[in-house]
DNA sequence: AGTGCCTGCGCG
DNA sequence: AAAGCGCGCAGGCACT
């Protein structure tokens, strides 16, 4: 490693008009400071990346910030460092052993909770509250690399810090390549199920006959469809004595308003979700482009704004097609998060039971329940704390068979209850308990507590311990999906561009000629690439799963098996 | 007209 | 109406 070479850049925010970028060496020595105009930016972020050695990373108080203008200028970079995010996690993280520093930085603290420039329109805009001030950014840098070293494990938390801050790229990333989307495809499908797109305000012809059939049947012409109390009463006069409109309580039902009634429910859905409206607002130049929000959610997973798209129908599945020459190639893991309790637990029984590529199969061949059905609402009861019906029923079968792996949730439930905090696998932690829950809890533990108060605060105790109990799992097979991504984009990253002229330029200037990551599900992936390299991609897919496993949980015998096809749409399988 | 809540349903 | 976690969004509706 050269003396003279960065381990960090810092893009470390305005001064006028001109945006300061400050080398420094990983033990905090500034090597050289620059400024340049905003629109100069690229070019010089694209030459110091290209001189930068093997783990230089750059480091900003927002990805959404920077990133983008980037992105449309052709530049990209292999790794950073997101000030914001990466606050968030340490703020609360059980293993910073003294967050007092980190929680003082309260203008960090409004920020990662401010989700108001998350919107589409916004997202190349300032966030509101981000600190944009040179010494504040490069204080909060120091902030943060003094926490993590004094932690309590400082590599688990530096690799949770890198995936998270990786993530923050790829969701950049994401929402500049678009998944490829046919809108042809969509629009036939359209009028498949709901009949001829209407010309006027009206509605599809198949939509309106069905519910010209429900009104039939009503008895009533006039009856609202869309309206959840007019229904229930129309419904009620009609001799069904439903509670609600909701799909599983009229199934229970026998009246011949039923069928038509759940089919117009299910075309109306699609309809107001994914109809043509949403076709012209989100894919409306072959490419659907959702807004990702990383570490949106409490347990790490992502969020998104806009699109719904991590609510894309199955049935619509058919219209993500590749590009002439290119394919997709789709892989998601299988049962991951009963997977990642096995390792992180370190149970060997349920790491056995995993050992094919079935997990459900696994446990029923090892004799602890009778059908895969069985063993999968068990194993989803056990991770999210069912009490009741069949699912509560089977729970206990799997504490004797996997005690190791049961005791992890059973514990994390209890320290839930009792109002602590909890933590994932690379230190990611819950949330504290809320000071109205703490208020009920000390309310019913009170001398004088009236009678009502104890149901509510054991009720309130419960659905808390039912949080922090899917948490450390959720959690955890976040962070197992994030290694996995980010591994991933680096060796995408290694492939060669394709020559010539691309097939299509609807990707940006980055990734209209490369393989590039596409969508991103949880536990589920599609890359977009070109034809000649769908077998290296697909390897590389593999091998990026593997990586994270052994990243996460070492040497623990355990793998994580792909569903992985190559095709040119994604609605097979 | 803008807001915030409710219901219902899509996804993992 | 899910029993049992985490989300986002559309439409209706009550409120300001």
């Amino acid at each position: 490693m050269s003396a003279s070479s960065p381990a960090w850049t810092i893009v470390a925010g305005r001064e006028h008009d001109r945006i300061v970028l400050l080398e420094v060496t990983s033990d905090g020595t500034e090597l050289r400071r620059r400024t340049a105009r905003r629109d100069e930016l690229p070019a010089v972020i694209r030459a110091v990346e290209a001189r930068a050695q093997a783990g230089h990373r750059w480091v900003w108080n927002d990805t959404p910030r920077w990133y983008p203008a980037l992105l449309n200028a052709g530049v990209d970079v292999a790794r950073c460092h997101d000030l914001r995010l990466c606050h968030a996690i340490l703020r609360s993280s059980a293993l910073v052993s003294d967050p007092a520093d980190l929680r003082g930085a309260t203008a960090w603290t409004a920020a990662a909770g401010d989700d108001s420039a998350d919107d589409a329109l916004f997202a190349l805009e300032e966030r509101a509250g981000v600190p944009d001030d040179p010494a504040e950014v490069r204080a909060e840098f120091a902030r943060q690399q003094a926490a993590v070293q004094a932690a309590t494990d400082p590599d688990r938390l530096r690799l949770l810090l890198a995936a998270e801050s990786a993530g923050a790229l790829i969701a950049a990333e994401l929402h500049a390549a678009g998944l490829p989307w046919d809108s042809a495809v969509h629009d036939r499908l359209l009028t498949d199920v709901l009949g001829d797109r209407p010309s006027g305000g009206g509605l599809p012809s198949l939509l309106q006959a069905r519910a010209d059939e429900v009104r039939r049947a009503l008895g009533d012409p006039q009856a609202s469809l869309d309206s959840q109390p007019k229904l229930l009463r129309s419904l009620h006069r009609a001799g069904v004595a439903a509670r609600s409109t909701s799909r599983w309580e009229l199934a229970e039902f026998d009246h011949p308003v039923i069928a038509p009634l759940l089919a117009y429910k299910k075309l109306m859905r699609l309809l107001s979700a994914n109809g043509w409206a949403w076709l012209a607002e989100w894919a409306p130049h072959g490419r659907f482009r959702p807004v990702y929000v990383p570490g949106g959610v409490v347990t790490g997973r992502w969020a998104s704004s806009g699109g719904g798209a991590l609510q894309l129908p199955r049935q619509l599945r058919p219209a993500v097609r590749a590009d002439p020459g290119w394919v997709l190639v789709v892989a998601d893991v299988a049962q991951l998060e009963p997977r990642v309790l096995a390792a992180m637990s370190r149970d060997i029984a349920l790491a056995d039971a995993a050992r094919g590529t079935d997990l459900y199969e696994g446990i029923v061949a090892g004799g602890v329940v009778s059908t895969r059905q069985e063993a999968k609402i068990a194993v989803l009861g056990a991770m999210y704390g069912a009490t009741t019906g069949d699912s509560g029923r089977l729970v206990p079968a799997l504490r004797r068979a996997y005690p190791r792996a049961m005791s992890l949730v059973d514990d994390a439930a209890r320290v839930g209850e009792d109002g602590g905090i909890v933590s994932t696998w690379l230190g990611r932690s819950s949330p504290p308990p809320s000071s109205a829950w703490q208020a009920l809890q000390a309310r019913a533990s009170d001398a004088d507590a009236v009678s009502g108060d104890d149901t509510a605060a054991r009720r309130a105790a419960r659905d808390r311990g039912r949080f922090t109990r899917n948490f450390v799992v959720q959690g955890t097979a976040a962070e197992w999906a994030l290694a996995w991504l980010a591994d991933l984009r680096g060796r995408l990253a290694a492939l060669p561009a394709i020559e010539g002229e691309p097939a299509a330029t609807r990707s940006g200037p980055l990734f209209s000629r490369r393989a590039h990551l596409a969508f991103f599900l949880h536990d589920e992936i599609i890359v977009h690439a070109p034809a000649a390299q769908a077998e290296a991609v697909a390897a590389a897919v593999r091998a990026s799963a593997e990586r994270a496993t052994t990243l996460l949980f070492g040497g623990f015998p355990l793998d994580f098996p792909l569903d992985l096809r190559i095709a040119d749409d994604a609605g097979k399988g």
